[in-house]
DNA sequence: CGTATTTGACCCGCGC
DNA sequence: GCGCGGGTCAAATACG
């Protein structure tokens, strides 16, 4: 069963000392148990929080344990968000009568399975798109630069051409054409494998090298004010100003949905 | 003004 | 060798 990498960084802070990457959470097929390991993990978060910074509290200390309820709260939220649809799709399998494909879907809530090309490191992703929209665009969170397009002879729609923005660095390429079958259907062939972290994945990254070195400087206690506010500051944007969190949730969490109907 | 996209020209492999 | 088609290059253009 395919498993779907999300970058929703629940938990930014599950890092160790040493340098080992921050792992980046898999959501398997089940997706949120009431029961899973993510309420323990939080749970450790909070007393991680509380241990570094209960005690002698100062005004700065106080407004970022402040933020960081914030964000707990979104957290928290987010995951009422889940079960909430989790609870929809159950009522949606058991009443199939009344389960059509929503029309406005976005692109990246309908995927069907990857088809893997066996030893040629190329894979397909079939992406459900506004028919309307012609733009050729598959968000898969990496950064790719377009470099030409073309009209081929199956198809009457063009093929886009694309490089890894940190090509020649990373060797991946993709083209993108609508499906021949259906003009709502977008094909993106890659070809190659990522040395690097996707955007999504180095912003996760950044956040938990930055939490690190926050702990160690709040553990020192010489951490500057001005430190204190540039991470809480970042940490806040991170969940609460990106655009497309949300609606990224919303829409992975569709993609499971239907994943589990296919 | 720097960066991304567009698009015609060019390259290359393949079949005849 | 030639033509065709897919893939790539790079100058021109668009855009923020």
């Amino acid at each position: 069963m395919a498993s779907l990498a999300i970058d929703l960084n629940l938990n930014p802070f599950s890092i160790t000392t040493d340098d080992t990457p921050v792992k980046v959470r898999e959501v398997q097929t089940g997706f949120y148990n009431d029961d899973d390991d993510v309420e323990e993990e939080d749970c450790s978060f909070e007393k991680q929080v509380d241990h570094g910074m209960v005690g002698d509290l100062s005004s700065e200390n106080r407004k970022l344990k402040e933020m960081l309820t914030i964000i707990w709260d979104h957290n928290n939220s987010l995951q009422t968000q889940v079960k909430k649809l989790m609870k929809d799709r159950e009522l949606i399998v058991s009443n199939p009568k009344k389960r059509k494909l929503d029309e406005t879907v976005e692109q990246s809530s309908w995927n069907r399975p990857n088809e893997e090309l066996p030893n040629t490191g190329i894979h397909r992703v079939y992406v459900k798109t506004d028919p309307s929209d012609k733009s050729l665009v598959v968000k898969d969170g990496y950064q790719w630069r377009k470099y030409g397009q073309k009209v081929t002879r199956d198809n009457p729609s063009p093929r886009a051409y694309y490089k890894c923005s940190f090509a020649p660095t990373c060797p991946v390429k993709k083209k993108v054409q609508r499906s021949v079958d259906d003009a709502g259907v977008v094909v993106a062939t890659y070809e190659g494998e990522h040395n690097h972290r996707s955007s999504k994945q180095e912003a996760t990254y950044a956040l938990a090298n930055e939490y690190e070195i926050f702990s160690r400087q709040r553990r020192s206690m010489v951490t500057p004010k001005a430190f204190d506010q540039v991470l809480v500051q970042q940490m806040t944007d991170c969940l609460t100003k990106d655009p497309n969190f949300t609606a990224q949730l919303a829409a992975t969490i569709s993609s499971r949905i239907l994943d589990f109907d296919l």
